[in-house]
Formats: structure tokens, sequence, C-alpha cells
DNA sequence: TAGATTGTTAATCGATTAACAATC
DNA sequence: TAGATTGTTAATCGATTAACAATC
């Protein structure tokens, strides 16, 4: 029933009803949300079907229950903590990305193989990779963020799996698939860049 | 013809056939590709039929051919010359990326509206927003990467729109829509980590 | 009521896969 | 030749959109 974009796009609706309330709107119609999203009314309306969001015939949707609705599907009850592998200047910089805590997200430490980065003292402590497994499970991470050396990637991937992670977002340019275990979201810049320098030549070609 | 996934699937056959040369192969089947990137072997021939990659029945397809065809494809003969808009931890980690130069990407300025991040004899050297406009005329930059705050998020883009920028890789957590002017592929970090907390989190329920 | 919007089914669209003839 | 693989067409699959009855 759910499929691959669908909380994507919920995420979407999420920040475009967050938006229209500080503006002081209190319904929204999914007409509204298409033409701002581009894409079909026909297909926001689906999506909140799926997820048991009702509106009223005439009426539209009503803005505070969708958003309740959505971090109700998104389980924003509870704060999700997070780890950071890795903590060259990308993962040093997700380490301190202001972006998440009012998502409910906590990173709540780095490691990293290098002991001339360890700082434990610190608001979010870098530790060693040697005791990744043991904080893994103390705290009971389930997600981490992946930045390491393309070359150890493999190898603290299954770190990760072994300790009892279930997520990691993996930023090296090798493409991990999911297994069993531990479901893996890949993103690779360097592609999405690549990506995008095709389509502004083919463009300019055009 | 060329459909949004296929130039993404043609970097990752690079990836996996360059790796296949280092081990020493010279010939390769659509078979032993499907096998690792998991999708159909049909898939990989129509993608190689699509871009005019031929092999010979029995015989598969000459890997040295194929990483040809693809620069070719992908215009890999000059060097692509990037900026980063926005000198935060993020864009400052982007600037400072390894795994650009090695495709042919070189960042060759960075952008920011703070003065004190100014500092114009570095190898990279930042500069300030004002100077970004001549800049890009200058240098015939076609591509930027934004990572600004939230807030100025909007201004920026126009920005670069109206400097001549076609192509612009956003992780401002603001999703942009492609116009006639400039290509916006979005990177939403905080989106793909609560995607992926949302996935493992079902897991742990079914 | 008349008009407008939801909720849902059927149609469409595009991408992927299966199948197989051609052929090395 | 016999076997295996490409190249390509037809079938399938899933996601999105169009359409419209229900109804506020």
């Amino acid at each position: 029933m759910t499929n691959k974009g669908q909380i994507l796009r919920l995420l979407n609706y999420k920040n475009l009803l967050k938006h229209l309330q500080t503006l002081g709107f209190k319904k929204v119609f999914s007409d509204n949300i298409s033409d701002t999203l581009e894409i079909s009314s026909s297909l926001v309306r689906k999506d909140f079907g799926n997820f048991g969001i009702t509106g009223n015939r005439k009426g539209g949707y009503d803005i505070d229950s969708i958003l309740a609705k959505i971090d109700e599907i998104l389980g924003k009850d509870e704060i999700q903590k997070v780890i950071v592998v890795g903590t060259g200047r990308i993962g040093q910089a997700l380490m301190n990305y202001q972006g998440f805590i009012k998502e409910g997200i906590q990173i709540v430490a780095g490691f990293d193989n290098d002991f001339s980065k360890v700082s434990e003292g610190e608001d979010i402590p870098i530790l060693h990779l040697d005791k990744l497994p043991e904080f893994v499970k103390e705290k009971n991470i389930k997600i981490a963020i992946m930045c390491v050396p393309q070359l150890v990637a493999k190898h603290t991937l299954d770190m990760l799996a072994n300790s009892g992670v279930g997520g990691v977002l993996n930023f090296t340019p090798i493409k991990f698939q999911s297994s069993n275990e531990v479901t893996v979201n890949n993103i690779n810049i360097v592609h999405e860049l690549e990506n995008l320098i095709y389509i502004v030549n083919k463009q300019k070609t055009t």
C-alpha cells in the first residue's frame, strides 16, 4: 500500500501545510496542494485516502488534522537518535546540521577510526569506532549516517548491521543494497551532480 | 528516449565496469551487470541499446568500449566548472570534497554573503555574493551547488538563474521546481533521513 | 438548491521485465 | 553444430491521472 515515493511526498505536504498554517490558513483543498507541488489533485486525495486522512466534501481538509495525522504516521512521538559514522568534513557538517532537531532527530554521537578526532567531552561526542557496537546496543540506536572513506565503507556497513543498526543513510560513493538486517538509502552527491550536468548540457544543445 | 533514472543508472554501470576493469576483466555480459546491480538484464541491454552501445551476440560487451561510450554520452571531454553558494559547514565540506575532481568536476569558487568568510587568496577562493553574477558570466559557469540558509534560498536561486546558471543542485530544505531558465535538482537530507526512519520503524512493527 | 470538492474507480502512462528470434 | 547471448518486441507492472458519482 505504501509505495516508495509516498513518504517523501507526505513530507512535502507537511512542509507546505506548515507554511500555509503560518500564513493563517485553516483549510486546504487538494487543488491548492497540487498547484504548488506540481502533482495532480487526484494523487493528493489518493495519498490522503491511503493514510486515512479524510476531508469534507465541499469543505476541503483541515490543516491541523492533516499535520497531526502525518506526524502520527511518521511516528513523531519520540526523538529519533541517530549516529554519524565518519567525521570528515561531511560527517562533521551533518553532525552539526541545525535542521534535524526540529524534526525530532537528534545526532547523539559521531564515530571515527582516527584517535585524534576523538573528543568525548563535547556536546555531541566523537567516539572511537571500537566503541560503536557497545554504544549502539546500549542506547538502542537504529539509524546511522555513514560518511566514511570509500575504502572502509563495506566494512563499516557490516559493523553497523552486526551491531543492530537497522537503517543506514549512505553518503559513500558505493551503492549498497538493502538486506534483511539493514535498509540502506544511498545518496551519491557526485552522481547527482553529474546527472544535473548532463541535463543542463543537453538543454544547451537542443 | 532518455528517461529520468537512466543517466543515474549509466553512472552505476560506469562504477561497476571500472571496478571490473581493475580486476582485469575485458568483457562483460548483461547478466553479470544485472546480478550485481539488481536490475534485469533486459534493462541493461535496453539502456545500452538506447545509448548506442552494442555488443556481440555470444561475446558480450567490451568493457573499454562501454566506458568510452559512457564518457562520451556524459560529455566528459571537458572539465565542468561548478560553484558552491553558501559556505556554511555543508558548503565548505562540498567545496573540499575529494570525489569530484576524478569525475572531471572542479569546484572553482565559493560564495557567501558574510564578508568574514571571504578569502580570495585560497586554492578555492570564497568570494562575496555580490561578485557572483559577474563571476558566473565571465567564467561561463553553468552549474551551482546551493547550500544557503532556507530564508535566502529563493532569492539566491533567482540570482543564480538571472546570472545565467542553468543547473542548481539544491541542498536547502525548500523544494524548488525547475523552470525554463534553470533546472533544479533537490536533495533534502532531512527528508531522506525521515524516510529511512519511517521504513526502519515499520519493519520493526511488522 | 446549485455548485464545488471529496473519495474512489477506471483509464492511462511510463518504466521495467519476460520472451524469443536472430546470430555469433 | 550446439549453446549462449544480444537486440528487440510484447507483456507486465506499478504509479499517476482522469473522470465522475456521492455528498456537503
